[in-house]
DNA sequence: CGACGACTATACTCAAGAGTAACCATAGGT
DNA sequence: ACCTATGGTTACTCTTGAGTATAGTCGTCG
């Protein structure tokens, strides 16, 4: 387990420059946190584990975060960002619909790989306050409304099999979205080899 | 929900009727209970809110069960029998590779927009009590078991396309437990529709 | 220097909810 | 009529952890 044998990301202690302190100790909460929801859960994690590794106290995290709700919510919507970018970006650069789609698929299963994607899938939505429920729903709609919009250009285009845009999506992000609930970054197996492996089962199908 | 549909009345029968009327209350609670963890969440649902609903208080429910930790593995055990009878009895069919396992994915993503089947993929096993999680760890690895046993024979009789059936498991099993996660039993589109769907998606691939 | 503002710690409050103690009611069996 | 097992209730206990009141430290700026 021990703290020790990653770099301490905590930088209580050490520089000087006033603002860019402050967000990087905002920062460091966030990646700490995200850690321990990732391995433990959101509820049973308490901000009083989360102050400790990072050789703080509690109040000292609620003068940077209102609650912890809030700090949930920060590392997820990182996580969304990120899938968002994915999208977006390979949204819109030219090629058939097929090869796209095919490199969002390759971004966003990377993603699910790492903190702020994982926790994205192992956080019910029924831990998050309403506010903040309706914006990660909001959030992952969009996501899904981009892709789903590819994939309709990739069945228009010939590029892609099938009829029903919004089933084949959410086929495609329910196998990205369960890497992020047991892939294991600590195991043998090297991030880009799993998401490889998923995207060319999706891509190529079953049926010999 | 009513008790009716089996009277018994003889009065010699009334031992019989003892164990199968507790049966009959265990029953009652775990299906009020898995209707509240989907919609709430298990830990944002108290006991009180169960028993509520069911008519009674708290202590009785604790006549029933130990305590809630026993009561959601009683749930998420359920659904995982259910998805490993699937599992074992098409495995054991006579067909290609490629059919049975067709047979147990419809199979499986049925379960999986039912109640006792989300559960599964709605809980955290960091929800669970550490038994609880070690039994309901080698459950799930006991059924992905026998679907990757059942993909290498498709593979090795030709009907399956590819070569690395545990990728190829992860890929289907992330897809359908996926369903859980937003299939909606109260929406518009019928159980059946959404898992021929993803069924189909995963069998045919996105190629063209 | 001295005051101000940003930051952190100590030492609480407070609500919620799991689980329990102790007691009551009823139905069969004797 | 009485006894006991079973199932149920009321009214607690107790822990846990989120969030806070308060007060101290330290660096910077006037």
């Amino acid at each position: 387990m021990s703290a020790q044998d990653r770099p301490n990301p905590s930088p209580w202690g050490s520089l000087k420059d006033r603002a860019s302190i402050q967000k990087r100790k905002r920062e460091a909460v966030l990646e700490t946190a995200v850690r321990h929801f990732n391995a433990r859960g959101f509820v049973a994690t308490s901000m009083d584990d989360v102050a400790a590794e990072l050789n703080v106290t509690k109040p000292t995290i609620y003068h940077y975060f209102r609650n912890k709700d809030e700090v949930l919510f920060a590392c997820v919507r990182r996580g969304l960002e990120a899938l968002s970018e994915a999208a977006v970006e390979a949204s819109g650069e030219r090629g058939p619909g097929l090869w796209r789609l095919a490199q969002v698929m390759r971004r966003y299963g990377m993603i699910m790989t790492q903190d702020f994607g994982r926790i994205i899938t192992r956080t019910g939505d029924f831990e998050l306050s309403d506010e903040s429920r309706a914006t990660f729903r909001a959030l992952k709609r969009e996501i899904d409304l981009t892709m789903r919009a590819l994939v309709q250009e990739g069945i228009d285009d010939g590029s892609i099999k099938g009829t029903d845009a919004r089933m084949i999506t959410f086929t495609i992000t329910g196998a990205l979205n369960w890497i992020g609930r047991w892939y294991d970054p600590d195991g043998a197996m090297p991030a880009r080899d799993v998401v490889d492996g998923v995207v060319a089962t999706l891509l190529a199908g079953l049926e010999a």
